[in-house]
DNA sequence: CGGATAACTGACCCGTGAGTTAGTAATTCC
DNA sequence: GGAATTACTAACTCACGGGTCAGTTATCCG
Protein backbone atom coordinates (compact mmCIF):
# COMPACT_ATOMS: atom_id res chain seq x y z
CA UNK A 1 0.00 0.00 0.00
CA UNK A 2 1.19 3.54 -0.86
CA UNK A 3 1.97 5.94 1.57
CA UNK A 4 -1.58 7.75 2.92
CA UNK A 5 0.04 11.34 2.81
CA UNK A 6 2.82 12.50 -0.28
CA UNK A 7 0.32 14.08 -2.85
CA UNK A 8 0.65 12.30 -6.86
CA UNK A 9 2.21 15.12 -8.06
CA UNK A 10 3.02 18.44 -6.75
CA UNK A 11 2.86 21.98 -8.26
CA UNK A 12 6.47 23.86 -9.17
CA UNK A 13 5.73 25.98 -11.46
CA UNK A 14 9.58 27.28 -11.51
CA UNK A 15 11.53 24.48 -11.48
CA UNK A 16 9.18 22.69 -14.34
CA UNK A 17 10.94 24.63 -17.26
CA UNK A 18 14.15 23.95 -16.80
CA UNK A 19 13.61 19.85 -15.93
CA UNK A 20 11.37 20.21 -19.20
CA UNK A 21 14.36 21.49 -21.03
CA UNK A 22 17.07 19.35 -19.23
CA UNK A 23 14.94 16.30 -20.08
CA UNK A 24 14.18 17.26 -23.84
CA UNK A 25 17.92 17.86 -24.53
CA UNK A 26 18.44 14.27 -23.52
CA UNK A 27 16.08 13.04 -25.59
CA UNK A 28 16.66 15.08 -28.86
CA UNK A 29 20.19 14.21 -28.86
CA UNK A 30 19.15 10.48 -28.43
CA UNK A 31 16.76 10.66 -31.15
CA UNK A 32 16.60 13.70 -33.64
CA UNK A 33 14.30 15.90 -33.72
CA UNK A 34 11.28 13.92 -35.85
CA UNK A 35 12.12 10.51 -34.06
CA UNK A 36 12.06 12.43 -30.17
CA UNK A 37 8.53 11.89 -28.25
CA UNK A 38 6.92 14.09 -26.01
CA UNK A 39 5.71 11.24 -24.01
CA UNK A 40 9.16 10.28 -23.46
CA UNK A 41 10.96 13.41 -22.85
CA UNK A 42 7.64 14.80 -20.43
CA UNK A 43 8.51 10.89 -18.63
CA UNK A 44 11.98 11.69 -18.31
CA UNK A 45 11.02 15.31 -16.92
CA UNK A 46 8.40 13.52 -14.63
CA UNK A 47 5.47 14.80 -15.73
CA UNK A 48 2.39 14.47 -17.97
CA UNK A 49 3.03 15.47 -21.50
CA UNK A 50 -0.08 17.93 -21.54
CA UNK A 51 1.92 19.43 -18.80
CA UNK A 52 5.06 20.22 -21.47
CA UNK A 53 2.35 22.53 -23.61
CA UNK A 54 1.53 24.71 -20.17
CA UNK A 55 5.11 25.56 -20.63
CA UNK A 56 5.65 25.13 -24.45
CA UNK A 57 3.21 25.95 -27.08
CA UNK A 58 4.61 23.08 -29.68
CA UNK A 59 7.40 20.57 -30.21
CA UNK A 60 9.28 23.10 -32.36
CA UNK A 61 9.27 25.25 -29.28
CA UNK A 62 11.08 23.07 -27.24
CA UNK A 63 13.47 22.46 -28.91
CA UNK A 64 13.99 25.99 -29.74
CA UNK A 65 14.01 26.70 -26.07
CA UNK A 66 16.88 23.63 -25.61
CA UNK A 67 19.17 25.28 -28.36
CA UNK A 68 18.74 28.50 -26.67
CA UNK A 69 19.46 27.32 -23.15
CA UNK A 70 22.24 24.63 -24.47
CA UNK A 71 23.92 26.74 -26.62
CA UNK A 72 24.51 29.98 -25.89
CA UNK A 73 26.66 29.70 -22.35
CA UNK A 74 29.13 27.22 -24.16
CA UNK A 75 30.70 29.07 -26.44
CA UNK A 76 30.57 32.82 -26.11
CA UNK A 77 32.60 32.38 -23.41
CA UNK A 78 35.49 31.43 -25.68
CA UNK A 79 34.77 33.29 -28.62
CA UNK A 80 35.13 36.26 -26.56
CA UNK A 81 38.11 35.50 -24.58
CA UNK A 82 39.92 34.88 -27.89
CA UNK A 83 38.85 37.78 -29.14
CA UNK A 84 39.75 40.00 -25.89
CA UNK A 85 43.03 37.88 -26.14
CA UNK A 86 46.49 40.13 -26.79
CA UNK A 87 49.07 38.00 -25.00
CA UNK A 88 51.63 35.75 -27.22
CA UNK A 89 49.68 33.64 -29.61
CA UNK A 90 51.00 30.28 -28.08
CA UNK A 91 49.76 30.90 -24.61
CA UNK A 92 45.88 31.59 -26.11
CA UNK A 93 46.58 28.20 -28.01
CA UNK A 94 47.56 26.47 -24.11
CA UNK A 95 44.69 28.11 -22.45
CA UNK A 96 42.07 27.68 -25.13
CA UNK A 97 42.12 23.84 -26.34
CA UNK A 98 42.68 22.35 -23.00
CA UNK A 99 39.48 24.49 -21.89
CA UNK A 100 37.41 23.83 -25.17
CA UNK A 101 38.37 19.80 -23.86
CA UNK A 102 36.89 20.76 -20.49
CA UNK A 103 33.99 22.36 -21.46
CA UNK A 104 33.37 19.11 -24.26
CA UNK A 105 34.15 16.39 -21.49
CA UNK A 106 31.68 17.01 -19.52
CA UNK A 107 27.96 18.18 -20.46
CA UNK A 108 26.04 17.94 -23.44
CA UNK A 109 27.96 19.62 -26.21
CA UNK A 110 27.91 16.34 -28.36
CA UNK A 111 24.27 16.21 -28.85
CA UNK A 112 24.43 19.64 -29.38
CA UNK A 113 26.53 19.31 -32.18
CA UNK A 114 24.57 16.16 -33.61
CA UNK A 115 21.15 18.23 -33.59
CA UNK A 116 23.25 21.35 -35.31
CA UNK A 117 24.14 19.05 -38.06
CA UNK A 118 21.11 16.70 -38.01
CA UNK A 119 18.19 19.02 -37.79
CA UNK A 120 20.07 22.17 -39.68
CA UNK A 121 17.86 21.17 -42.83
CA UNK A 122 14.88 20.91 -41.02
CA UNK A 123 15.47 24.62 -38.95
CA UNK A 124 17.05 26.82 -41.16
CA UNK A 125 15.83 30.10 -39.43
CA UNK A 126 17.80 27.91 -36.33
CA UNK A 127 21.12 26.92 -38.63
CA UNK A 128 21.36 30.49 -39.57
CA UNK A 129 21.47 31.97 -35.76
CA UNK A 130 23.77 29.39 -34.42
CA UNK A 131 26.27 30.12 -37.45
CA UNK A 132 25.54 33.99 -36.90
CA UNK A 133 25.79 34.12 -33.29
CA UNK A 134 27.27 31.35 -32.05
CA UNK A 135 29.70 29.02 -34.53
CA UNK A 136 30.80 31.80 -36.88
CA UNK A 137 31.54 34.15 -34.17
CA UNK A 138 33.95 31.76 -32.39
CA UNK A 139 35.35 31.10 -35.49
CA UNK A 140 36.06 34.37 -36.58
CA UNK A 141 37.10 35.17 -33.31
CA UNK A 142 39.84 32.62 -33.32
CA UNK A 143 40.55 33.47 -37.08
CA UNK A 144 41.28 36.89 -35.98
CA UNK A 145 43.44 36.12 -32.78
CA UNK A 146 45.36 34.29 -35.86
CA UNK A 147 45.51 37.18 -38.24
CA UNK A 148 46.70 39.45 -35.48
CA UNK A 149 49.14 36.67 -34.53
CA UNK A 150 50.30 36.30 -37.87
CA UNK A 151 50.34 40.49 -38.37
CA UNK A 152 53.34 40.21 -35.18
CA UNK A 153 55.05 37.75 -37.02
CA UNK A 154 54.45 34.99 -34.43
CA UNK A 155 52.04 33.06 -37.21
CA UNK A 156 53.30 32.27 -40.53
CA UNK A 157 51.68 33.15 -43.36
CA UNK A 158 48.57 31.07 -44.56
CA UNK A 159 44.21 31.33 -44.24
CA UNK A 160 43.94 32.62 -40.66
CA UNK A 161 40.18 30.74 -41.09
CA UNK A 162 41.71 27.44 -42.19
CA UNK A 163 44.35 27.55 -39.55
CA UNK A 164 41.13 28.41 -36.80
CA UNK A 165 39.76 25.32 -38.27
CA UNK A 166 42.71 23.30 -37.88
CA UNK A 167 42.99 23.98 -34.21
CA UNK A 168 39.60 23.52 -33.11
CA UNK A 169 38.53 20.51 -35.18
CA UNK A 170 40.05 17.71 -33.71
CA UNK A 171 38.11 18.62 -30.67
CA UNK A 172 34.84 18.74 -32.26
CA UNK A 173 35.19 15.50 -34.05
CA UNK A 174 36.36 13.41 -30.90
CA UNK A 175 33.13 15.30 -29.80
CA UNK A 176 31.33 13.27 -32.19
CA UNK A 177 32.95 10.61 -32.17
CA UNK A 178 32.30 9.35 -28.34
CA UNK A 179 28.41 10.46 -29.42
CA UNK A 180 28.39 8.11 -32.48
CA UNK A 181 30.87 5.18 -32.22
CA UNK A 182 32.14 4.56 -28.56
CA UNK A 183 28.68 3.70 -27.41
CA UNK A 184 29.40 0.39 -29.90
CA UNK A 185 32.58 -0.47 -28.91
CA UNK A 186 34.67 2.07 -30.42
CA UNK A 187 37.78 2.73 -27.78
CA UNK A 188 37.21 6.66 -26.98
CA UNK A 189 39.82 9.63 -27.30
CA UNK A 190 40.77 11.09 -24.18
CA UNK A 191 39.78 14.80 -24.95
CA UNK A 192 42.17 16.32 -22.26
CA UNK A 193 44.99 14.60 -24.01
CA UNK A 194 44.31 14.91 -27.39
CA UNK A 195 43.72 18.73 -26.69
CA UNK A 196 47.41 18.91 -25.46
CA UNK A 197 49.33 16.98 -28.26
CA UNK A 198 46.82 19.01 -31.09
CA UNK A 199 48.12 22.18 -29.16
CA UNK A 200 51.51 21.26 -29.20
CA UNK A 201 51.69 20.04 -32.87
CA UNK A 202 49.64 23.09 -34.37
CA UNK A 203 51.50 25.41 -32.60
CA UNK A 204 54.70 23.42 -33.87
CA UNK A 205 53.47 23.71 -37.36
CA UNK A 206 51.78 27.26 -37.12
CA UNK A 207 54.69 29.43 -35.33
CA UNK A 208 57.13 31.46 -37.62
CA UNK A 209 60.61 30.55 -37.47
CA UNK A 210 62.34 32.75 -35.36
CA UNK A 211 63.81 31.02 -32.57
CA UNK A 212 62.97 33.60 -29.60
CA UNK A 213 61.68 36.76 -30.34
CA UNK A 214 58.38 39.42 -31.34
CA UNK A 215 55.35 39.50 -28.27
CA UNK A 216 55.17 42.58 -26.52
CA UNK B 1 -4.07 16.26 -75.39
CA UNK B 2 -1.43 14.34 -74.66
CA UNK B 3 0.62 12.30 -77.24
CA UNK B 4 -1.57 9.43 -78.37
CA UNK B 5 1.70 6.63 -77.38
CA UNK B 6 4.50 6.86 -75.12
CA UNK B 7 2.58 4.97 -72.14
CA UNK B 8 2.29 6.27 -69.03
CA UNK B 9 5.08 4.18 -67.17
CA UNK B 10 7.68 1.50 -68.39
CA UNK B 11 9.05 -1.43 -66.72
CA UNK B 12 12.44 -0.67 -66.02
CA UNK B 13 13.44 -3.50 -63.43
CA UNK B 14 16.97 -3.55 -63.90
CA UNK B 15 16.97 0.38 -63.38
CA UNK B 16 15.26 0.73 -60.47
CA UNK B 17 16.88 -0.25 -57.50
CA UNK B 18 19.56 2.06 -58.23
CA UNK B 19 17.70 5.08 -59.03
CA UNK B 20 16.21 4.53 -55.84
CA UNK B 21 18.65 4.20 -53.74
CA UNK B 22 19.96 7.54 -55.39
CA UNK B 23 17.20 9.02 -54.52
CA UNK B 24 16.19 7.97 -50.79
CA UNK B 25 20.35 8.99 -50.66
CA UNK B 26 19.54 12.57 -51.43
CA UNK B 27 15.93 12.60 -49.35
CA UNK B 28 17.63 11.34 -45.81
CA UNK B 29 20.39 13.06 -46.16
CA UNK B 30 18.35 16.43 -46.55
CA UNK B 31 15.90 15.53 -43.76
CA UNK B 32 17.23 12.50 -41.73
CA UNK B 33 15.54 9.28 -41.41
CA UNK B 34 12.89 9.79 -39.90
CA UNK B 35 11.65 12.98 -41.45
CA UNK B 36 12.35 11.56 -44.74
CA UNK B 37 8.97 10.40 -46.15
CA UNK B 38 9.14 7.29 -48.24
CA UNK B 39 6.65 9.73 -50.80
CA UNK B 40 9.06 12.00 -51.57
CA UNK B 41 11.32 9.37 -52.34
CA UNK B 42 9.61 7.79 -54.62
CA UNK B 43 8.65 10.85 -56.63
CA UNK B 44 12.00 11.43 -56.98
CA UNK B 45 12.79 8.38 -58.47
CA UNK B 46 9.84 8.52 -60.46
CA UNK B 47 8.42 5.72 -59.50
CA UNK B 48 4.61 5.18 -57.12
CA UNK B 49 5.61 4.53 -53.39
CA UNK B 50 4.38 1.21 -53.60
CA UNK B 51 6.95 0.47 -56.25
CA UNK B 52 9.60 1.00 -53.68
CA UNK B 53 8.13 -2.03 -51.97
CA UNK B 54 8.95 -3.80 -54.78
CA UNK B 55 12.45 -3.78 -53.98
CA UNK B 56 12.93 -2.63 -50.69
CA UNK B 57 10.73 -4.62 -47.73
CA UNK B 58 10.62 -1.98 -45.36
CA UNK B 59 11.69 2.35 -44.72
CA UNK B 60 14.84 0.46 -42.43
CA UNK B 61 16.22 -1.78 -45.47
CA UNK B 62 16.01 0.77 -47.75
CA UNK B 63 18.17 3.15 -45.52
CA UNK B 64 20.55 -0.16 -44.96
CA UNK B 65 20.94 0.09 -49.02
CA UNK B 66 21.67 3.32 -48.94
CA UNK B 67 24.54 3.31 -46.79
CA UNK B 68 26.13 0.05 -48.04
CA UNK B 69 25.84 1.07 -51.45
CA UNK B 70 27.30 4.50 -50.97
CA UNK B 71 29.88 4.37 -48.16
CA UNK B 72 32.10 1.09 -49.14
CA UNK B 73 33.41 3.00 -52.18
CA UNK B 74 34.43 5.90 -50.64
CA UNK B 75 36.53 4.99 -47.90
CA UNK B 76 37.69 1.71 -48.46
CA UNK B 77 40.49 2.41 -51.07
CA UNK B 78 42.10 5.58 -49.18
CA UNK B 79 42.05 3.12 -45.85
CA UNK B 80 43.68 0.35 -48.42
CA UNK B 81 46.04 2.88 -49.89
CA UNK B 82 46.97 4.40 -46.66
CA UNK B 83 47.76 0.53 -44.98
CA UNK B 84 49.93 -0.45 -47.66
CA UNK B 85 51.91 3.12 -48.16
CA UNK B 86 55.22 2.09 -47.81
CA UNK B 87 57.51 5.41 -49.08
CA UNK B 88 57.61 8.70 -47.26
CA UNK B 89 55.40 9.91 -44.82
CA UNK B 90 55.04 13.23 -45.99
CA UNK B 91 54.37 12.12 -49.26
CA UNK B 92 51.52 9.98 -48.02
CA UNK B 93 49.98 13.08 -46.61
CA UNK B 94 50.40 15.45 -49.70
CA UNK B 95 48.86 12.24 -51.52
CA UNK B 96 46.24 11.76 -49.40
CA UNK B 97 45.07 14.90 -48.00
CA UNK B 98 44.52 16.48 -51.39
CA UNK B 99 42.78 12.75 -52.48
CA UNK B 100 39.99 13.23 -49.47
CA UNK B 101 39.26 16.96 -49.98
CA UNK B 102 38.71 15.55 -54.16
CA UNK B 103 36.13 12.76 -52.59
CA UNK B 104 34.77 15.39 -49.86
CA UNK B 105 34.42 18.27 -52.92
CA UNK B 106 32.30 16.03 -55.08
CA UNK B 107 29.28 13.73 -54.51
CA UNK B 108 27.33 12.82 -51.08
CA UNK B 109 29.80 12.31 -48.78
CA UNK B 110 28.65 15.16 -46.71
CA UNK B 111 24.53 13.64 -46.91
CA UNK B 112 26.88 10.35 -44.98
CA UNK B 113 28.43 12.01 -42.44
CA UNK B 114 25.25 13.89 -41.48
CA UNK B 115 23.77 10.57 -41.48
CA UNK B 116 25.63 8.72 -39.95
CA UNK B 117 25.89 10.99 -36.87
CA UNK B 118 22.69 12.03 -36.91
CA UNK B 119 20.71 8.21 -37.05
CA UNK B 120 23.77 6.41 -35.27
CA UNK B 121 21.58 6.01 -31.80
CA UNK B 122 18.35 4.74 -33.97
CA UNK B 123 20.17 2.08 -35.75
CA UNK B 124 23.68 1.37 -33.13
CA UNK B 125 24.06 -2.22 -35.56
CA UNK B 126 24.97 0.24 -38.86
CA UNK B 127 26.61 2.42 -35.99
CA UNK B 128 28.82 -0.92 -35.44
CA UNK B 129 29.37 -1.32 -38.97
CA UNK B 130 29.96 2.16 -39.93
CA UNK B 131 33.33 1.90 -37.34
CA UNK B 132 33.83 -1.77 -37.88
CA UNK B 133 34.24 -1.81 -40.87
CA UNK B 134 35.21 1.79 -42.39
CA UNK B 135 36.09 4.74 -40.14
CA UNK B 136 37.40 2.29 -37.60
CA UNK B 137 39.64 1.11 -40.29
CA UNK B 138 40.56 4.12 -41.93
CA UNK B 139 41.40 5.43 -39.04
CA UNK B 140 43.82 2.62 -37.64
CA UNK B 141 45.30 2.67 -41.49
CA UNK B 142 46.27 6.43 -40.91
CA UNK B 143 47.51 5.41 -37.39
CA UNK B 144 49.40 2.58 -38.71
CA UNK B 145 51.35 4.92 -40.71
CA UNK B 146 51.94 7.39 -38.61
CA UNK B 147 53.49 4.77 -35.93
CA UNK B 148 55.77 2.87 -38.93
CA UNK B 149 56.76 6.62 -39.58
CA UNK B 150 57.81 7.11 -36.40
CA UNK B 151 59.24 3.56 -36.01
CA UNK B 152 61.55 5.34 -39.22
CA UNK B 153 62.15 8.23 -37.18
CA UNK B 154 60.57 10.50 -39.49
CA UNK B 155 57.70 12.12 -37.28
CA UNK B 156 57.65 13.21 -33.45
CA UNK B 157 56.52 10.77 -30.46
CA UNK B 158 53.25 10.74 -29.78
CA UNK B 159 49.61 9.26 -29.94
CA UNK B 160 49.55 8.59 -33.29
CA UNK B 161 45.69 7.97 -33.63
CA UNK B 162 45.38 11.74 -32.16
CA UNK B 163 47.61 12.41 -34.61
CA UNK B 164 45.51 11.05 -37.49
CA UNK B 165 42.50 12.66 -36.06
CA UNK B 166 44.41 15.70 -36.21
CA UNK B 167 45.07 15.23 -39.90
CA UNK B 168 41.79 14.11 -40.76
CA UNK B 169 39.62 16.27 -38.98
CA UNK B 170 39.37 19.59 -40.78
CA UNK B 171 38.37 18.23 -43.23
CA UNK B 172 35.46 16.53 -41.94
CA UNK B 173 34.42 18.96 -40.43
CA UNK B 174 34.65 21.41 -43.44
CA UNK B 175 32.36 19.23 -45.19
CA UNK B 176 29.78 19.03 -42.74
CA UNK B 177 30.26 22.87 -42.30
CA UNK B 178 29.26 22.94 -45.89
CA UNK B 179 26.13 20.80 -45.41
CA UNK B 180 25.05 22.89 -42.33
CA UNK B 181 25.74 26.66 -42.83
CA UNK B 182 26.56 27.22 -46.12
CA UNK B 183 23.01 26.90 -47.54
CA UNK B 184 22.07 29.67 -44.88
CA UNK B 185 24.68 32.07 -46.17
CA UNK B 186 28.15 31.35 -44.26
CA UNK B 187 31.20 31.62 -46.44
CA UNK B 188 32.24 27.90 -47.20
CA UNK B 189 35.95 26.76 -47.14
CA UNK B 190 37.70 25.45 -50.32
CA UNK B 191 38.44 21.96 -49.45
CA UNK B 192 41.28 21.79 -51.91
CA UNK B 193 42.91 25.00 -50.61
CA UNK B 194 42.42 23.95 -46.98
CA UNK B 195 43.75 20.28 -47.96
CA UNK B 196 47.09 21.61 -48.95
CA UNK B 197 47.85 24.50 -46.70
CA UNK B 198 46.81 22.27 -43.51
CA UNK B 199 48.47 19.33 -45.42
CA UNK B 200 51.87 21.67 -45.07
CA UNK B 201 50.86 22.92 -41.48
CA UNK B 202 50.53 19.09 -39.98
CA UNK B 203 53.56 18.19 -41.62
CA UNK B 204 55.51 20.93 -40.01
CA UNK B 205 54.09 19.96 -36.95
CA UNK B 206 54.58 16.71 -37.37
CA UNK B 207 57.65 15.60 -38.69
CA UNK B 208 60.99 15.24 -36.33
CA UNK B 209 63.35 17.59 -36.28
CA UNK B 210 66.57 16.43 -38.44
CA UNK B 211 66.85 18.38 -41.45
CA UNK B 212 67.59 15.64 -43.72
CA UNK B 213 67.71 12.08 -42.63
CA UNK B 214 65.64 8.61 -42.71
CA UNK B 215 63.27 6.78 -45.46
CA UNK B 216 64.26 3.77 -47.19
C1' DC C 1 -11.96 25.22 7.73
C1' DG C 2 -13.70 26.12 2.95
C1' DG C 3 -13.98 28.39 -1.36
C1' DA C 4 -11.16 30.09 -5.29
C1' DT C 5 -7.27 29.49 -8.25
C1' DA C 6 -4.31 27.29 -11.30
C1' DA C 7 -0.86 23.49 -11.94
C1' DC C 8 -1.41 19.20 -13.51
C1' DT C 9 -3.39 14.76 -15.48
C1' DG C 10 -5.93 10.98 -18.33
C1' DA C 11 -8.38 10.22 -22.05
C1' DC C 12 -9.32 11.78 -26.13
C1' DC C 13 -9.01 13.62 -31.41
C1' DC C 14 -7.09 13.60 -35.77
C1' DG C 15 -3.41 14.37 -39.29
C1' DT C 16 0.35 12.00 -41.11
C1' DG C 17 2.93 8.56 -43.16
C1' DA C 18 4.53 3.46 -43.22
C1' DG C 19 2.98 -0.50 -45.20
C1' DT C 20 -0.89 -3.38 -48.11
C1' DT C 21 -3.83 -4.87 -51.75
C1' DA C 22 -6.71 -5.25 -55.68
C1' DG C 23 -6.39 -4.13 -60.04
C1' DT C 24 -4.12 -2.06 -64.57
C1' DA C 25 -1.10 -1.83 -68.31
C1' DA C 26 3.53 -2.75 -70.33
C1' DT C 27 5.99 -6.60 -72.02
C1' DT C 28 6.85 -11.41 -73.50
C1' DC C 29 6.09 -15.49 -75.81
C1' DC C 30 3.42 -18.30 -78.70
C1' DG D 1 -2.96 -11.04 -82.87
C1' DG D 2 -3.85 -12.66 -78.06
C1' DA D 3 -3.04 -15.05 -73.68
C1' DA D 4 0.13 -15.09 -69.77
C1' DT D 5 3.19 -12.74 -66.97
C1' DT D 6 4.63 -9.20 -63.92
C1' DA D 7 6.25 -4.36 -63.16
C1' DC D 8 3.74 -0.94 -61.59
C1' DT D 9 -0.03 2.15 -59.62
C1' DA D 10 -4.21 4.24 -57.00
C1' DA D 11 -6.56 3.82 -53.23
C1' DC D 12 -6.74 1.96 -49.11
C1' DT D 13 -5.76 0.59 -43.72
C1' DC D 14 -3.97 1.42 -39.44
C1' DA D 15 -0.63 2.63 -35.77
C1' DC D 16 1.67 6.35 -33.93
C1' DG D 17 2.39 10.63 -32.01
C1' DG D 18 1.48 15.83 -31.80
C1' DG D 19 -1.82 18.52 -29.84
C1' DT D 20 -6.41 19.41 -26.95
C1' DC D 21 -9.74 19.48 -23.20
C1' DA D 22 -12.67 18.38 -19.37
C1' DG D 23 -11.92 17.26 -15.06
C1' DT D 24 -8.88 16.51 -10.70
C1' DT D 25 -6.02 17.90 -6.90
C1' DA D 26 -2.42 20.66 -4.71
C1' DT D 27 -1.94 25.20 -2.97
C1' DC D 28 -3.26 29.93 -1.60
C1' DC D 29 -5.95 33.09 0.98
C1' DG D 30 -9.67 34.58 3.76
Amino acid sequence: MPAIDSPRWRRRKEARPSEIVAAALEVFAERGFAAARLEDIAARAGVSKAALYLYFPTKQDLFRAVVADAFAPNLAGVAGAADAYEGRFEDLVRTLLPALAAVASRGSMGGLVKMVVGESRNFPELAKVWHDDLVGKALAAVSGAIARAQAKGEVKAGDPRAYALGLIAPLMLAVLWRETFTPVGAPPFDLEALARQHAETALNGMLAEMPEAAAA
